[in-house]
DNA sequence: CAAGTTGTTCATTTTATTTTGAACGAAGCC
DNA sequence: GGCTTCGTTCAAAATAAAATGAACAACTTG
């Protein structure tokens, strides 16, 4: 049972799936909400530095209503399969998208993970976190370094220190609170 | 009275301007700090999006402590005349640095914002708040065109649109919670 | 086990972003 | 008014990032 290029988001209920007229129209309103909303996506990713082919892929997913194979999504978004399969991979990594079993089906389905909190603590978790760990021992080589500077250059070189120290620790505070306040 | 390429960064206290030896090791030593800072910042810019020039200026900057002119920035960080005026007009129109008149000099000197609350403020109302905006309307036209869909396709559209709703609804009040935290 | 799928990897190509540098306008200065 | 300095702008060059697609390994299946 092959299905339509051109309707792959929705596949459960095809009722308007006879012919020409008022059905196409019907139709091409369905395709342009999810080209909105990967769209949306697109603008989502470039604002949190990836790449537009992780928002496609993504918003692709988030509005399909069922899970979907990678060949589905390379022919859908007219991406190629390494950046499908690189992009899941990423995807994965930060638990925006999950493998779905489906019976009698050699190949994996992808299902987004639509919850924000889960999104957002991924996203955190993997791409901020690591940050905020590096920036501490950073500071802490930062400070041994001044510590073999004299006089009066090192004074002031303390006190920027010390306010980066504080930011740091403000931005390492910081993630805990988001974290909790996407919970619920 | 022309300043030192090797030292502009501390210029108020030059007590270690003798000649060779320790005073050698000395200065170097605060040049290393000041390249660990600089570099800090780079990293900061990269996780923002910002490009790299952006972090050498504002991190060069944050350290130095005297307002500086354009062209200690270009010949100390090695960028062109061009980097530096695009460089800072964005700095400035998040409030990260700002001009100092400095009297009996025609330059435009240049002093960072230091306290992490303006920064931040300046990042999130410039760079973050438009794309909230932009979002709410985008959904309300995504809004509209679920209307124009009809039967089965239109519950699953209605239910993703209204996720996205409060996800966007979160991220709105957020900023302000945000900003509120970095406050004191 | 041969043939066909499925998914990954990575060198190459394409595209997008950043930086340069020369040209220019606007002051200041003598 | 000429000369110099300061800062901006923008086309072109350099660089960085992302996407392609062919090669490949791992499975399935008959």
């Amino acid at each position: 049972m092959a299905r339509a290029v051109t309707q792959p988001v929705t596949n459960g209920t095809q009722t308007a799936e006879k012919a020409g007229g008022v059905e196409t129209i019907i139709r091409s309103a369905h395709d342009r909400v999810v080209r909105e909303i990967v769209d949306l996506f697109v603008r989502l990713a470039e604002v949190a530095g990836l790449p537009r082919s992780i928002g496609e892929l993504y918003g692709y997913l988030y509005v399909a209503d069922a899970p979907l194979p990678m060949d589905v999504l390379t022919s859908e978004l007219g991406l190629s399969k390494g950046a499908v399969s690189q992009g899941l991979r990423l995807l994965r990594s930060f638990g925006a998208v999950r493998t779905v079993y489906v019976p009698g089906d050699r190949r994996d389905h992808f299902v987004a993970e639509r919850e924000l909190k889960k999104l957002a603590a991924g996203y955190l978790n993997e791409k901020v976190l690591p940050h905020i760990r590096r920036g501490d021992e950073r500071l802490k080589e930062i400070r041994a370094l001044i510590a073999q500077t004299n006089g009066g250059d090192r004074k002031i070189l303390q006190e920027r220190l010390q306010r980066l120290i504080r930011w740091h620790q403000r931005a390492a505070k910081l993630i805990p609170l988001l974290l909790r306040l996407l919970q619920q």
